[in-house]
DNA sequence: CTAGAAACTGAGTCTTTTACTTGGTTTTCA
DNA sequence: TGAAAACCAAGTAAAAGACTCAGTTTCTAG
């Protein structure tokens, strides 16, 4: 899971289509000139993004993309590997075939991690950006549940847990 | 917050020094061995972990680096930030600025999110990466049950998540 | 029914970042 | 005192990022 301003590029231009959803298709020329970004460059992620079956473009006059889903079913993880080349991070391709114990080891906490990253913003759609409030209220819920089972204050979390999850119902 | 693979080989060479604490300072060319890079590369990475001081190290025979604090206060979002440049990913300086109404809704949303990734990285320590996988493991099957909640999905949610890491491999 | 608006495509270039190379100096230990 | 290590700086090669140009297709608004 890489993150650099390409993958940026990639979810506010989403974040822009999510923005119209109802109305026309938004044209690239119209979020190239809100994020200052060129068209072409701009056609070539789209191209990745329609690819992916994230985004779905009409041609001709009036014509432009649409999310090809509701904004809520589409994750930030989505839209970033779409548009990311799928660099090997590990060098040993997570093979665990590098036998050299201690690189190895390194290896799988790394990718533990990076697991957990992908985990953190596949569980953030862009309907969530969109209607913000609840977002950063549920996010930082969950921060605390994490928090707490780092420092040791299992019981009473759960219990906090429990409540948060019965509210979401 | 930019992830890159410069990041993750400052985060592996971390872990490499909180695995051997306790023991001698580990030199920088063991680093380069375990994870197949440039001895001057890494001593460009850590010449700025030093100067973020996140590390420390000893000269002459014997030497070699040294965390600088305990593995357990130190966090992911420091080690990256301290090797990353920190370029401007909004383009309009977070000043709120760009006044395009439009335009610069996009920016705030981004930088919601970027806080939010920020934030979770910086709540994960290295001591936890080499001691308590269990605790993120427990923390992804939380975030997978956040997940089925809102969708409604609990359980195919996970073995989705399963195939989407599996294809990015 | 047609002119133009848009999506699509691909090749090539410039720029920035990443990663490495080289050739040092300092410090410290054995 | 010689070697092992951190430190330092400048330059280069390779990769990724961002753009330019030059088209073709498809469709719709007029």
């Amino acid at each position: 899971m890489r993150l650099t301003t390409k993958g940026r590029y990639a979810v506010t231009a989403m974040l822009d289509l999510a923005l119209q959803e109802g109305k026309r298709p938004v044209t690239l020329q119209d979020i190239a000139v809100n994020q200052e970004i060129s068209l072409s460059y701009l056609e070539q992620l789209f191209a990745k993004l329609r690819k992916s079956g994230l985004v779905q473009g009409t041609r001709g006059p009036g014509g432009g993309y649409r999310l090809a889903r509701k904004m809520d079913a589409i994750s930030i993880a989505e839209v970033i590997s779409a548009v990311d080349e799928k660099a090997d991070m590990t060098r040993c391709g997570g093979n665990s075939d590098c036998l050299d114990g201690e690189k190895c080891l390194t290896h799988e906490l790394w990718m533990e991690l990076s697991d957990k990253i992908f985990e953190f913003l596949n569980g953030i759609t862009l309907g969530e950006l969109v209607h913000r409030p609840e977002v950063i209220a549920v996010a930082e819920r969950q921060e605390a549940v994490r928090e707490g089972l780092r420092t040791g204050r299992l019981k009473t979390v759960v219990v906090e847990a429990d409540a948060v999850i019965g509210s979401l119902k």
